[in-house]
DNA sequence: CGTTAATTTGAGACCATTCAATTTCGGTGG
DNA sequence: CCACCGAAATTGAATGGTCTCAAATTAACG
């Protein structure tokens, strides 16, 4: 529900421009592993997207990358952290529509619209690195396969935001929050951030209330029957799946919506 | 909430093949007309879309365009007629995450998916050009820009959707079956459905219940209260806007998210 | 080790659901 | 043109899920 997020910062000061490569890794490694599977890019494509021209930038805690109604200038795939998607209604309450992981882009969608409309903002912080549109707009242009590559991004965020109208509309607050923890569960191993059964969730309780569509209260009270149940554990941020087949079952789970987002 | 709509046909039973340009239109007549504008097509790439191989059918009321996880082999384009794409429960209930009007492709996002992960249904009786994959893959492959076009609708496709997350989780259902509302008039307007402030809304009141994730008891209710405010007349598919700036204001709409769905 | 954010708890009010039963409506055949 | 039928819309009353509004407790962070 929260609006008093942090101050509204602006793009100056709000990132900080890193030395390329800063970890040993290429920036769009995550990016570039993921379509070698499934888009299967060329080596000459890969090699295109290595030398793509980027800003590694690190965004600070609750700073935005985008702002809703904003016109669209560059594009960013998330190198590092978690970014959600979001808007804001009359009342001033959050509702958030989409989460980003580490290897996805962060907001494809505007390649081709004008303005954003929707908020982008950094939970705790991240990296994201920053390519400008016509940078994009020309590689697409030239190598129709990373063209395909986004598009295919799209269309399975897209479904994955199908799928969150569904738990919104037809679960209650059991099923939604279960739902929810199912995904993030699997696409958070999907990126490798799963060893075991147990994995950082990076959302704070009033964050997951803005991604169900419920009130901060309720979802700690549905937190604890789920606990109580044997079902999962969680606190500070450190979720573990006791039962797996018991949360899909009460969060009526499949995860076929996800396609190439998870590993099968 | 229904799960007994039609009983399932067999793709050669649900439909019936027409004369192309049966009623002297191309097929495509209205989306061409949509694409001139924005993703502006060339001349050629119109004659390309024209020449296009389609076949035209009639879709009987409650009829499957596609099913869920069936295997994607076309792709549709909505002539006339409205259909819906939705997604079906554990507990049987239906919910509703798009609707597709005129002149809209009906599946674009399956082209580049193996499996369908939601149904297409036909409300009412409409018409779709039915196009098969390899012929849709290959026109993108040679004309660029028609796959941006196509690209763009499923961007769009994509907005719409977030905008229907954030009515389902922060609005109460007087909000959300007002912005619904308001939404439907402006792209019924836009695909020239609207002479004036009435028009055709082909939705029953159980369809609309599970496009905003409501009962069809509550649809009512809350119906009659924007009928008794004065903001809306509906009966008999017909529904009159009688305060446009009243129904926004319920609904909490800013029909930007559309993007060129609507007329400016 | 203090300060702020996040989580937890309680009780009452409210929105929406459930489950029928009833009425209206649109279309059909006599 | 009327009678009829099934689907859609409407109504009622009781139940239940979720919200609201605090206040208290715990955890996180510099």
């Amino acid at each position: 529900m929260s609006t008093r997020e942090q101050p509204y910062s602006q793009p100056q000061g709000r990132t900080k421009t890193l030395p390329d490569g800063a970890d040993g890794n290429h920036p769009l490694a995550l990016l570039m592993k993921r379509w070698t599977t499934r888009p299967s890019l060329s080596a000459s494509d890969r090699d295109a997207l290595a030398s793509l021209a980027l800003t590694r930038t690190r965004v600070q805690r609750g700073a935005y990358i985008v702002r809703e109604g904003e016109p669209v200038t560059h594009c960013g795939a998330l190198i590092s952290g978690v970014v959600v998607r979001q808007k804001l209604v009359s009342t001033g309450n959050r509702q958030i529509v989409a989460i980003h992981l580490p290897g996805e882009l962060v907001d494809a969608q505007n390649l081709l619209l004008d303005h954003a409309d929707d908020s982008v903002q950094s939970i705790g912080q991240s990296e994201v690195a920053v390519i400008a549109k016509p940078t994009i707009l020309d590689l697409i242009a030239a190598r129709p396969e990373i063209g395909r590559a986004i598009w295919l991004d799209t269309i399975i965020d897209a479904s994955i935001t199908r799928e969150w109208v569904v738990n919104m509309g037809r679960r209650d607050g059991r099923g939604r929050i279960a739902h929810l923890l199912c995904e993030l569960y699997l696409r958070l191993q999907a990126v490798g951030q799963c060893p075991s059964d147990r994995c950082i969730l990076p959302l704070s309780q009033e964050q997951i209330a803005d991604c169900v569509g419920l009130t901060p209260v309720h979802v700690n009270r549905v937190l604890q029957t789920l606990r109580t149940e044997g079902l999962i554990t969680l606190r500070a941020h450190r979720l573990t799946i006791l039962n797996w087949s018991g949360l899909t079952q009460v969060g009526d789970f499949d995860g076929r919506y996800l396609h190439d987002r998870i590993k099968v």
